[in-house]
DNA sequence: GTACATTTAATGTATGTACATATATTTGCA
DNA sequence: TGCAAATATATGTACATACATTAAATGTAC
């Protein structure tokens, strides 16, 4: 098996963090480049995706933009622009908040529920890559240790 | 302390796996945004760093571009044109290699050294982040789990 | 109620990435 | 040798991202 030294032949790390860090952000990588390789064929960016899966888990709640931007990975990515080419392609739909004009309130479409469909078919689950190597309490552990890193200072 | 549920405000994750798998993200991208911001101030971009810190690891050996590009974190990022723009700023100098002449070979120069010398006190290290959270058995706990998921199949 | 600050989203612009293609060099083999 | 295939890098192009700015709506102080 091939440890993260191995995969980009760097022979030594300066401390076992320092290996943690590269691991972590390799392995990020690596699951983007699996995810974006399977959505190619439906012309979806991972982006695009990601939002698509925040407004499901809305379950039918608007949410406006600014909440998207909040709940993606990459905060820097335009959420305007990528809700731009989801509606275009009539997989969400976008209309001014009454409450406050100023915001725009986001939904899925059918059409985008049931594209989000095909694709998890198509997209390999988290669980599916990492049940066969780790115990769910072995993810418990990682899962801590992760929320942990992310909470200093 | 914010578990990644309440970090991207989402109530419930299908199963453990799946909560790991986006934490796994959501840490890489939460790690991308501090090195990014710490560049900024040197227009340094993350892909420029990554490209330096490999040429440094290097200790003076040339590498092709092509060997850049195996080691780099984003496979898909354009080694070429990372290194036109270090190379324009007199970071890193190219040459054709003598034995290939296919092969070009990059190394990183002295006023590339002093400037990544200066970027590693105003870059947090990763020891610096996690050694706090996370025991050094920790760390190669999950250093062998990462490694794991990324071997399978 | 007016004036100014704040918030929300959209847009402009430069740079970076993804992917295909081009160019030069080397390799393999008839 | 001669020539097609393979390899290494560079470049062309469309799209995405980072960041600043703009435009509209709302909040707040007076």
């Amino acid at each position: 098996m091939k440890s993260i030294g191995e995969e980009i032949q760097q022979s030594e790390f300066s401390d076992v963090y320092q290996e943690l860090g590269i691991n972590i952000l390799f392995t990020a990588a690596w699951f983007g480049e699996r995810n974006r390789l399977a959505l190619k064929d439906y012309d979806i960016s991972l982006p695009q995706f990601n939002v698509l899966r925040i407004l499901r888990g809305q379950k039918g709640r608007p949410i406006s933009v600014a909440g998207l931007c909040e709940r993606m990975i990459d905060k820097s990515s335009n959420a305007s622009r990528i809700v731009d080419k989801l509606e275009a392609r009539k997989l969400v739909s976008r209309r001014v908040c009454d409450k406050d004009r100023r915001q725009v309130d986001v939904v899925i479409t059918d059409k985008g529920t049931s594209i989000l469909e095909e694709l998890n078919e198509k997209v390999p689950s988290f669980k599916t890559i990492m049940a066969k190597q780790l115990s769910t309490k072995d993810a418990e552990v990682l899962n801590f240790a992760l929320d942990q890193i992310r909470n200093q200072k």
